[in-house]
Formats: structure tokens, C-alpha cells, sequence
DNA sequence: TAAGTGACCTATA
DNA sequence: CTATAGGCCACTT
């Protein structure tokens, strides 16, 4: 077993496993309409250690929550989802310019 | 054990 | 704007 799979299993057998996935959900529920955030600072809030997870996690589990309030570092949503996404965020009035909505204006953080 | 694959990020050219 | 490059983590082959 390589040093990285090490670090992963340990992590994972604190009980890690659900209660970032908990985590990860509770932080993008509080995310309010017509904001929006991103991968990086779900993972940063929820105490995650790579923004892929949350990606990963909104995969697996992305129903209950408000995912599409999730964009890219960029502004951008993934790319599988953009339509979709934009759609659900402009019945909120979170407006995009082509694919990418503007950060700086509707961006939501916990301060 | 190694390599591939994501709803990713930052830096650089 | 696009394209690489390197880093990241969990999971599958």
C-alpha cells in the first residue's frame, strides 16, 4: 500500500466518510437564492480535503440540495451540466454572461 | 502495485 | 481566449 492510500484509509476510518458527505450537504443548503459558490470554498468551509470530493459527493448524492448554486473557480458550471444549470440559476436571477457567471457580484461566502 | 478517470484548482505561456 | 503542467483525492481496472 502506497503512503498517499495510507493517509486515505486512516482518514476515512475516523468516521470521516459521512459526516463530511454531511458536511459538504449542509454547507451548500445554506448557500442562499440568488448566490452562488464554488467548489473550492464548499471544501474549504466543510473542512474538505479536495475540491474534487464535494464534486464527487454532489455526484453520488446531489438531490437534495441546491447543486446548481455550485460553479467552478472561473464561473463556469461543469461542463455535462451547463445548460441545465444556468437555467435553474436564472429562475433565481443569478444572470450569465454565455457560461460564466460573475463571481464578484453573486458570489456568497460565510465571512 | 500501477494506471485511468472525474460535477476541481492554480500558475504559466 | 486556449493549452499545458502539476497538484489534489477517492475509486475502479
Amino acid at each position: 500500500m502506497s503512503r498517499r492510500q495510507n493517509r486515505a484509509a486512516a482518514r476515512r476510518d475516523v468516521r470521516m466518510d459521512e459526516e463530511l458527505h454531511e458536511r459538504v450537504r449542509d454547507v451548500i443548503a445554506s448557500i442562499p437564492p440568488g448566490k452562488v459558490s464554488t467548489y473550492g470554498d464548499i471544501a474549504a468551509a466543510a473542512g474538505a480535503p479536495s475540491p474534487r470530493l464535494v464534486g464527487r459527493i454532489l455526484a453520488e448524492d446531489g438531490q437534495d440540495v441546491p447543486w446548481h448554486r455550485v460553479l467552478r473557480a472561473n464561473g463556469t458550471p461543469a461542463p455535462h451540466l451547463v445548460h441545465r444549470q444556468l437555467e435553474l440559476l436564472r429562475t433565481e436571477g443569478v444572470l450569465a454572461e454565455g457560461q460564466r457567471v460573475d463571481l464578484r457580484r453573486y458570489r456568497w461566502q460565510a465571512q
